[in-house]
DNA sequence: CCGAGCATGTAACACGTTACATGATTGC
DNA sequence: GCAATCATGTAACGTGTTACATGCTCGG
């Protein structure tokens, strides 16, 4: 495997909206992109080190008060531009849930049952929330078309909600049939 | 995190269906669950040594014409049960293609057409691949109560690849706006 | 006899999380 | 003053993949 910069890319993306701390990074990622991705401390520090290594960011220190504010430069710009162009390979599917189902038979049906409403309860929170944030960008779209942007990943999870609620159901009457 | 016997639980369940080589235990999970789980060799065979020392499985060694044969041991399938009772924790999301449309604008529009194309493709096949097993499932149900529980997880690939292929033009559609 | 597929395993590596350690700043 | 939050980092660990090494068997 010839190392999948993912991190990076996350990284590089979220200082190309606004230079920011390292811990600002993480909040944002969590934030914006929590829906489809996350990263952890453990992952960004390193990897903020090795991007100013590289000359891709650069840490403007205020002093010692607050921390450092890393800055893209404009070859971490380009190269967050390359890894935009490049595909991601698509990680191998693990679904846990899936997994159990599969053996329902040796669970029991009511222990199913459970796993299917817990399974849908969540798919409707997600459903709730994203549909908020979608209406949100709908309106942000009129002014700023790069909004379509983030407004695409928010459909996904609509879509993908929505689809795992009528999934839950539809397994629900098969069960109790 | 107190270990996630993910692997382990994969592997006693297809041995739960019938005993079986190592290699074919990787076979079974890659055409059966493919979907929706995957293991490699690398996880399979230290996973079945493991199991072998802790009493779950038993090897049966046919001489040393072909390879041996793994079987599940009582305690292996009441092991397996007690693992299918046990919540999983859901993997935290991380999506590259959404991470890549997020930052859309840096990339371009054409560019990120052509994402949103061979997703739309990709989730077209499996949705085409997925309705025919679908179809052979619910054939199979009359007569085996059981593969209730394979033709759910069969319906949730169904209803997320239909979910894809929507999301998909309706970003198209947004694009071209 | 030779190549394809069956079969088993290991070692190196990549990736990611959790837990820990440490300290500054800010609002109550 | 004290708690919460901002901020930076490291170390240990778990988990998973890839690549390599090795040998058998069976059909053509």
């Amino acid at each position: 495997m010839s190392r999948q910069p993912t991190t990076e890319l996350a990284v590089l993306g979220a200082l190309s909206v606004e230079p920011m701390s390292g811990y600002a990074v993480r909040a944002d990622i969590t934030g914006t992109l929590g829906h489809f991705w996350s990263e952890s401390f453990g992952q960004i520090y390193p990897t903020l080190a090795r991007l100013e290594a590289e000359g891709l960011v650069v840490r403007d220190a205020e002093g010692k008060t607050s921390g450092s504010t890393f800055r893209l430069t404009p070859t971490g710009r380009a190269r967050l531009v390359d890894l935009l162009g490049d595909p991601i390979a698509p990680s191998p599917p693990r679904n846990g849930t899936l997994l159990r189902l599969f053996f329902g038979g040796l669970l029991g049906a009511d222990a199913c049952v459970e796993i299917l409403r817990e399974s849908r309860a969540r798919a409707e929170e997600q459903l709730a929330m994203l549909s908020a944030l979608r209406m949100e960008l709908e309106a942000e779209v009129a002014s700023d078309p790069d909004a379509r942007y983030r407004l695409i990943t928010v459909l996904a999870g609509v879509h993908s909600a929505r689809a795992a609620v009528t999934w839950a159901d539809e397994s629900l009457a098969l069960l109790a049939a």
